[in-house]
DNA sequence: CTAGGTGCAAACTGTTTGCAACCCT
DNA sequence: AGGGTTGCAAACAGTTTGCACCTAG
């Protein structure tokens, strides 16, 4: 039940980058494969620690974290919210960028086709060898923005921050 | 000599908030006003101590900036580079985004029309009031990507990181 | 047995804050 | 005189690193 795609894939290209099996590395992929959206190493600490899965400890999240970037396996988001947050490399057809509110906090994941070709259309006139991009729309969400009073009862779900 | 457009705009904003004219940030109006490019608080700090201009001690550019951010005067720009930048809000007409270069980190302003059409667009259909946008592409810029080699002469200017 | 994997705690680095001195108005 | 403005140094928070122990192969 632990095999999603992406962690086969991702123990395929571990296992031949010469990586040992390790179960700190193992919870950690089983954690990310699961999740849709960017998480901080915080938060894929308590969310190791509460679940069934091995806890691991924040050296060996930043660590692993930054191998599994260095192999491509996952990507770093700048959401501007002091904390970088991680999340699986989408295979292309899962590519997407982040919606932020700045009150609440939370992250969305969003894509958008013809903003993608606008930016592929620009990355050839542009004095760069282009390797990626990275778009985030910040504001309100609707929980936040619509009733605009601070403490009105909440009847919508909510990802908190 | 030491008026922009810009630096008044912000005097004048300033003024109107009830704020005193203070030597430090003076200084860092200035700088910021004859900047095209956003900078990060430590490129301030040594623009500043290099030259004419009065030096400012650290906690009071953090502290500037964070009252410039908050009356809009002055934009937070996060390149994914560990440092956080800023750079003064530009008119609408000077709306732009930003490519890094992964190698040496350069920073540079470019804009298209086309993708900006796209993001507004994009910003009707998204379950957020959005208020701001922010596009990083990253790459490898042409000194970094030409030669490939490490210690070629560089016969082009370069802004280092 | 050996090299990679992991935890713990200390070290780092960018940023923020407390507090006393300073200077516009 | 009084309150915004600054500098200094200490405090913080997120991230990285040193080192000893553990474990897969």
């Amino acid at each position: 039940m632990s095999t999603s795609p992406w962690i086969e894939h991702a123990q395929a290209a571990l296992a031949q980058a010469g990586r040992k099996r390790g179960g700190a590395r193992q919870a950690m992929l089983e954690l990310l494969g699961g999740e849709r959206c960017a998480l901080t190493a915080v938060e894929i600490e308590s969310a190791l620690a509460q679940s069934h899965s091995r806890q691991v400890s924040r050296a060996s999240i930043y660590r692993i974290l930054e191998d599994l970037e260095g192999l491509g396996l996952v990507h770093r988001v700048e959401t501007g919210q002091a904390m970088v947050r991680y999340e699986r490399t989408p295979d292309p057809e899962h590519h997407h960028h982040h919606l932020v509110c700045d009150t609440c906090g939370v992250v969305m994941p969003f894509s958008d086709p013809a903003l993608e070709r606008a930016i592929t259309n620009l990355s050839r006139r542009v004095p760069l060898r282009v390797s990626e991009h990275e778009i985030v729309i910040r504001g309100a969400c609707r929980d936040c923005s619509d009733g605009e009073a601070d403490d009105r009862e909440d009847t919508r779900p909510r990802t908190p921050a």
